[in-house]
DNA sequence: CTTGATGCAAAGGATTTGCACAAAT
DNA sequence: ATTTGTGCAAATCCTTTGCATCAAG
């Protein structure tokens, strides 16, 4: 349906096919903009504003920045939100083989792990409830809390 | 295991049990505090603070009671705090026959609805990861976004 | 008296927004 | 010139906290 999504073909280049469906929705693929897209592509980790923004200090881009660029190509279709403990992290939605999956966030060291396990139980659970309620549904997030392997296992509380 | 739960014979009195709850943890059931707990007995509808607060309005309960007492209820248990699209909401956890179940909230009129169908696989899957994940999983959310039926059929966009 | 609880207002933290300035067409 | 984007600071919204006061044992 989307050919800009489909682009095997042009691995080299996909901050252009970016640029493409920004374009394509009426943004400007700026230097910051693009500056961020391109972090995505290459750390492909849930990232969230603060993060970005810290990661990138000294190439001068504001956080105001940072907020607006994450919701455009959240808009757009190449990132997906993913809210853990109402914080807004985000990861890349095209470029990436992993299907959606559940976030874990330690209560310990907070560390915030995917999921990887049991996938395709989840994804069987999500086309029933697309299939069987009356309701639209246009997304998903599922968030698990706990303790993670290391902070169980370090013991040091 | 934990007998203060256990009180189907006691169906008069869920408001003195949650006393001995509270009490058994250090804390006194004021005033205050009753009146929150015994609103949640009544209505068992996810509600966040403000709501509380409002619904309360004239009872003279300050904001900041409302969130300290929610967040005593949850820590010793009597409440569930489910948070979609970043805020907490809470609803009963012991005297409802209510198991886990998954939020949806409309994107257009913002109502938060229970999922109470699939709730089987939606448990399952909730055991499954706990019975093969590496981490301790203490809680699990689940929420979807989308259009609910009312706003998809009244289609006054 | 001493301890715990309340209410108010102030503080906090994440995110958005207003505005003047800069960049690009 | 006109439009769009940026950076900063101010504003917002939910939630927590500090503090003086109140209630209870």
């Amino acid at each position: 349906m989307n050919t800009k999504f489909d682009i095997e073909s042009d691995k080299g280049n996909k901050t252009s096919a970016i640029r493409d469906i920004m374009e394509d929705s009426g943004y400007k693929l700026t230097e910051q903009r693009q500056i961020i897209a391109d972090y995505f592509l290459k750390s492909a980790e849930h990232l969230n504003a603060k993060d970005i923004y810290n990661d990138l200090k000294g190439l001068n881009i504001g956080l105001a920045t940072i907020y607006r660029t994450v919701n455009i190509l959240k808009e757009i279709g190449v990132l997906k939100e993913v809210v853990v403990d109402k914080l807004s992290y985000y990861e890349l939605k095209i470029y990436t083989q992993k299907p959606s999956h559940i976030h874990f966030k330690c209560a310990k060291c907070n560390d915030i792990i995917d999921i990887s396990k049991n996938t395709e139980k989840y994804l069987q659970l999500i086309q029933t409830l697309k299939n069987e309620q009356e309701v639209t549904i246009w997304d998903i997030n599922t968030t698990l809390t706990g303790i993670c392997k290391n902070c169980r296992e370090g013991d040091n509380a």
